[in-house]
DNA sequence: TCCGTCATTCTTACATCGTAAGTTATGTGC
DNA sequence: GCACATAACTTACGATGTAAGAATGACGGA
């Protein structure tokens, strides 16, 4: 808590400071808490004040999905072309479940940042070295990206839960008219859940991806 | 252009008129000017009016996916799998591709609807005919899903562009230090786009399901 | 035919939002 | 010590979602 200022008494806020500010907020209370003047008060500060950090709520919102990219961590090349697509994957959506509130937003504006960037050259590296041609290398990034964020998507959205918790929640479901569906829900209650959905999901576009390898 | 009414004058609005128009609008024009006035001026009325019809706005966005979802044409088995599985995925892709600027909407709220549960029973019951055992089907049912979620998000939100396009767009994309990316780019350029890039990454997930389904 | 009941629509009002414009104080280089 | 850029605050405006209530027409029973 600081002291209070009077006018003109600078509060030494940075870009980060904002942006940190703005990720926890929404962390802690979801998206729509978040407006310019709930956010100058988490900082002490009024809302127009923010606008020196950030050009408008707009450009906030894109430097959150930009701080969330940034907490994945770098890591080198395995050598193994498919291990490395299941570590990005991995990394990505893990980035992503550590902040569900703002999976929207990552849905829904580009995220093409200069560590992004670094991380899908030295893959495609790699995808190279096995084989892969170029443009088929990118094919099999963006492919993979999708398929996190879709993944993603569906497993946390508000309302997207758990496969089999959301058709048992469901009010519509009549077990007389969707007998399959029941029974599958029922036994896919013991299963492992969203992690192994997303795993077996994986796997399979990864083998997917060797038989383009090595067919063409 | 309905004739001007006064007060207690019925416009005789249902729900769906509410939900067409609405959709319409942000087909035309987008999401950010779907508001409740905007809507009850496009259908010649006061915003509260729309009050009658859908509970609140957040209502009034789930049936617009609604809406949506209840565009894909329903088919019957083809008998294989496969094809099954294809027809789903670019049925869906489709339709939200169709609605672009409603993807956005779609990625952040349930998709469960009636339509949608015969659906996936009977794509079930050919999985399951086929020797996936059902809590497998259902596991690649939700997988599909958000695989065709995640890639149309990727290829159309507002600032995804085509893979090619978005790197060349990209500002800070230095060749001397992403070659291999910069090279990729270009060569995709000479390719068909998203959708070979959507139909080759679904035949890696198909192909992928089949060895789960012969693996056990 | 008249009258009560009721559903539907409009009117008004309020708190909150993003942000444009202008004001004031702080710190920094001459 | 002075000017200037910077960062903060103040005020204000139009737009938003929606709660509350008033007004009007439609309809069923007398």
């Amino acid at each position: 808590m600081p002291t209070s200022r009077t006018r003109g008494q600078r509060a030494g806020l940075t870009r980060q400071d904002v942006l940190g500010a703005a990720l926890a907020l929404v962390d802690r209370e979801g998206l729509k808490v978040l407006s310019m003047r709930r956010l100058g008060a988490e900082l002490g500060v009024e809302a127009m004040t923010l606008y020196h950090h950030v050009a408008n709520k707009d450009a906030l919102l894109d430097g959150l999905v930009e701080q969330l990219l940034a907490e994945v961590a770098p890591r080198g090349s395995s050598g193994s072309w498919q291990a490395d697509l299941r570590n990005y994957a991995h990394d990505l959506r893990e980035a992503l479940l550590a902040h569900p509130n703002t999976i929207p937003l990552v849905a829904s504006r580009p995220a093409v940042t200069a560590r992004n960037l670094d991380f899908v050259e030295g893959v495609l590296g790699t995808l190279h070295d096995a084989g892969f041609p170029l443009e088929v290398g990118l094919d099999v990034l963006f492919s993979l990206a999708g398929f996190v964020l879709g993944q993603v998507v569906t497993a946390t959205g508000p309302g997207h839960a758990d496969a089999a918790e959301q058709v048992r929640n469901l009010s519509g479901v009549d077990p007389a008219e969707h007998p399959l569906l029941t029974a599958a829900a029922a036994r896919a209650n013991h299963r492992a859940g969203a992690r192994s959905r997303f795993d077996f999901a994986l796997e399979a576009m990864i083998a997917g991806f060797e038989q383009a390898r090595v067919s063409g």
